[in-house]
DNA sequence: TCAGTTGTTTATAT
DNA sequence: AATATAAACAACTG
């Protein structure tokens, strides 16, 4: 589900399929997921604009056109796809940008988040002015300040939006892994050398997400056991200890990552 | 029926 | 003020 790795997926999608084409109209089937505007207005807003080349900060897709912006956030279960002009809805569609070449459509079961319309850039800030840079822009010294200037743990702190943006648990599970550091560690206590080892498996473990568009749940990456009844280190083969951090499942090696 | 789910926000507690 | 936790959002799956 969709961390940075997904969401560069569906931009690509967009930039293959969509740039450049005329939006007819679109069709809104549940606008449980528009936020902060009508299907009505959203429909109106976007006809005869044309899709152009898409950008994406940390987690949100910006899927400018001619006219105005498109945030897409997918939460934990969206998704975008290009289709067959008519193509036959899948179950959970929600929003269908039809051009004459074809149809994107948002879909999204758990509607966590949803889709907003950005007028002008201030609009855009509004909302990706918020979050920190982009994890895969971060440059190493920028790194390790953010780090620095946090008190709590370091996992609360990669997964946290402000500090960078487009981490989510798998995503910091196993970069936390790959750089043998314990979870609760406090994010102001790493050393240097610690510090650089995250930002250097932060993006060993993003690029390689990159290709596949998702974290590829490899036998030999932590995500690829991590929902194994009895999982062990893919490393060491010592039982993985599981706990709750920020309201969501952290696994981690007690061996490995010591604190 | 119950627990759990890869995201974010809000309320509450520390 | 900052940090941590739980609940809520919605709709499933095992």
């Amino acid at each position: 589900m969709p961390e940075l790795p997904d969401v560069e997926g569906f931009r690509r999608v967009l930039a293959e399929h969509a740039v450049g084409r005329r939006i007819e109209r679109v069709e809104v089937s549940d606008p449980g997921v528009l936020r902060g505007v009508t299907a009505c207005d959203f429909d109106a807003a976007l006809r005869d604009h044309r899709f152009r080349e898409p950008g994406r900060h940390g987690k949100w897709l910006i899927a400018g056109t001619s006219g105005p912006t498109v945030l897409m956030h997918f939460g934990m279960t969206g998704g975008l796809r290009w289709v067959d002009r008519g193509a036959p809805a899948a179950r959970y569609d929600r929003v269908s940008f039809v051009a004459s070449e074809g149809e994107l459509r948002f879909e999204d079961m758990r509607k966590l988040q949803g889709i907003r319309l950005a007028r002008d850039d201030d609009d855009v800030r509004k909302v990706i002015g918020a979050l920190g840079p982009d994890a895969l822009a971060v440059r190493p010294a920028d790194f390790a300040h953010l780090l620095e200037e946090r008190r709590g743990g370091i996992k609360a702190v990669l997964i946290d939006q402000e500090v960078i943006a487009g981490l989510g648990n798998l995503l910091a599970d196993e970069i936390l892994w790959r750089a043998r550091i314990n979870p609760r560690r406090p994010a102001r206590d790493l050393t240097v050398t610690e510090q650089r080892a995250l930002h250097t498996q932060m993006r060993r473990v993003l690029r390689a997400s990159l290709i596949t568009s998702r974290v590829p749940p490899r036998r030999s990456w932590l995500t690829g056991v991590r929902d194994q009844p009895a999982a062990s280190c893919p490393r060491c083969g010592t039982a993985l200890r599981r706990s709750t951090i920020g309201s969501r499942t952290t696994v981690w090696c007690p061996k490995c990552q010591e604190v």
